[in-house]
DNA sequence: CGCGATAGAGAACATTCGTTCCACAAGCGT
DNA sequence: ACGCTTGTGGAACGAATGTTCTCTATCGCG
């Protein structure tokens, strides 16, 4: 990987224009066809246009799409720090697990078709730091190992509990003193398994 | 604005259709040519695609840029949130008449100009849920009531806790057993409260 | 069983896309 | 001042795009 610098005709200038397209990017979430990148840019051709994107595909910034069309890449979406304007000392901007992605949905949603968004009903699980009124992020499917925290069906009851195993087989787990575990009399359905939270406080 | 029932020809097909170019864009950041859209979806015309487009189009789910190019509108992003426990019936595609549907971003971050995210260290939190490694949605002001969780500046340094008050004055009180409340010396400067939190499992 | 409505296949089409080539202008060092 | 390098303007080109049309298969309903 390169940086803009090392690559770039003229850095400051294509960081300029690099921060329009990220712009637009922003407003319209797709890259816009070379003709209209001049124009945004202040350039009358598309030969000129073409020869900043090969640039930017080079430094990193963008690429193509298996159908060879123009997307971002992780880095397009980084910010410069001056956006972050973190007194020293603060407890490391969570821009380490955040810069790969532009928003908290891509976070922690990878597979948008197979997750669904549940909303926590009692507290069960309060000694995992899952409250009452959270909401898990539950990615859709059967298989899971033990450790990971599922969404369960028990008896026709769907319910979020981690995942156990002793001798006598599965369990699941509550993690709150005032629960005990569940043994599951007739087998064992994962309904997915819970891969985030989120919380609101208001 | 429509609901994808009323438009759609075959809702449960559509949804499944909806959900594969979800994905796709989950992971390119860019909505393929019909051609390679067919191919995701098993038409080999490109008049079904272009029929579906238009039906995601009137539903709300794409619209074009001002170049024509195809793009996600924010209802693209937005995710059913399902009362726990999940009713039955719930894995086949979400039909609507389900409650609420929203991005994480816009439920957590109403105001992003003024927020930042932290990443959690330590554990000084964690009988409130706040474990290490959590990412906490701070909003930045000056004022916070007593009961919010707070992050402060104490001597010189910052810190995750909850306003605390009695007779002798303002304090930060971690949730930990181990820890002791914070009576700041001389004056306590608050940098933000805590709005939010979000935690990814691996 | 037959009818109509609907969705998809397939092909033709004009449009637009990005690439590539050449020529010219500006900036730089010698 | 000159020549060289670099970047841009412009035009031409083939490839790919999305629209539209017709025709056929399928499904639901009576």
């Amino acid at each position: 990987m390169f940086s803009i610098a090392q690559i770039m005709g003229n850095p400051n200038r294509d960081q300029e224009y690099l921060g329009k397209l990220q712009d637009y990017y922003a407003d319209y979430r797709s890259i816009p066809s070379y003709a209209v990148i001049g124009d945004m840019l202040g350039m009358a051709s598309k030969s000129a246009v073409s020869a900043l994107i090969k640039r930017l595909t080079l430094a990193g910034y963008v690429e193509m799409t298996p159908d060879k069309r123009l997307a971002p890449t992780k880095r397009f979406f980084e910010r410069e720090l001056a956006d972050f304007p973190i007194p020293a000392g603060m407890p490391a901007a969570a821009n380490d697990a955040m810069s790969e992605s532009l928003t908290i949905d891509e976070y922690l949603i990878p597979k948008p078709s197979s997750t669904i968004m549940v909303r926590i009903k009692g507290d069960s699980m309060i000694d995992a730091g899952i409250h009452d009124g959270d909401i898990a992020i539950v990615e859709k499917r059967h298989a899971a190992s033990v450790g990971d925290i599922v969404v369960a069906v028990v008896d026709n009851e769907y319910t979020l509990k981690e995942l156990g195993r002793d001798k006598q087989g599965y369990m699941l787990l509550p993690h709150n003193v005032d629960y005990a575990p569940i043994r599951p009399q007739e087998g064992l359905e994962i309904f997915g398994i819970m891969v985030g939270l989120v919380r609101k406080y208001r």
